[in-house]
DNA sequence: TATTGTTATACTCTATAACTATA
DNA sequence: TATAGTTATAGAGTATAACAATA
């Protein structure tokens, strides 16, 4: 039932990230480092759900367009310290806004109390998930 | 934030699929054609939101398994008329009815309203998706 | 020897284009 | 010539395994 859904919501966000140059797999990454920086690419890989090998590419070229930092941690060589930078954080914040503003096309639909309903059980549902 | 989610549903799904020899897209078809026959293979692959060239080694699985029929209408020998057996209706109610119980696990942790609210708007939306 | 990141390889999924048969 | 279905091919996305550097 989802299916259809899914792909529609799909269909009308590769746009806006094409426009700013970032990959679905791009922009998951600026909102986990948005967050909080993290210290490994493997555990960057697992809070997104990707896996480490699929990453890397990723990694080059947000790195490339400065929009993170990836720096040899000084205390464990083997290690990558992983940080959005200021340019980072302004075109993923853009991103988000335009999309958010994409999905009221959707949300503006529902009554205001249908739609805060929705919006806290996808909420809860997502937390079990993960869980 | 519906990937987490999505990704949990269809970890959770995939199993059962499998289980009983499905693949994501055989059941899509069996469900398809479950709600009516369709006279070409081109129409159902649009129903299902796939590509006509996709379909076709669906089909043959699911064709050579009995669990669908596929007959040139006899009116234009080009199309085939595509309708599901009763074996096949038996394997989709058994898969349908298992990944319900595993929906539960989900669902089940709502309140009775919340339930209803978000069934509901799932349903508009998805409506919207296709419209 | 174990771990982090990387590269190389193979495999799956999907889309595009060429082909066959009917019309 | 146009359409339904099929096959062949190529491309993207993903996973697995081998490799280099560091611990």
């Amino acid at each position: 039932m989802l299916a259809p859904l899914i792909r529609a919501m799909i269909a009308a966000e590769l746009p806006v990230l094409a426009a700013h140059g970032l990959s679905m797999w791009g922009y998951s990454v600026l909102v986990a480092l948005d967050r909080s920086a993290i210290r490994t690419q493997a555990a960057l890989a697992e809070a997104i759900g990707a896996d480490k090998t699929r990453i890397i590419a990723i990694l080059d070229e947000l790195q490339q367009n400065g929009l993170i930092e990836r720096l040899a941690d000084p205390e464990d060589r083997r290690a990558r310290l992983l940080a959005i930078t200021k340019e980072g954080r302004r075109v993923k914040d853009a991103v988000q806004a335009e999309i958010q503003r994409g999905e009221e096309r959707w949300l503006g639909t529902l009554s205001a109390t249908d739609r805060a309903v929705f919006l806290r059980v996808l909420q809860e549902l997502s937390g079990l998930g993960s869980a």
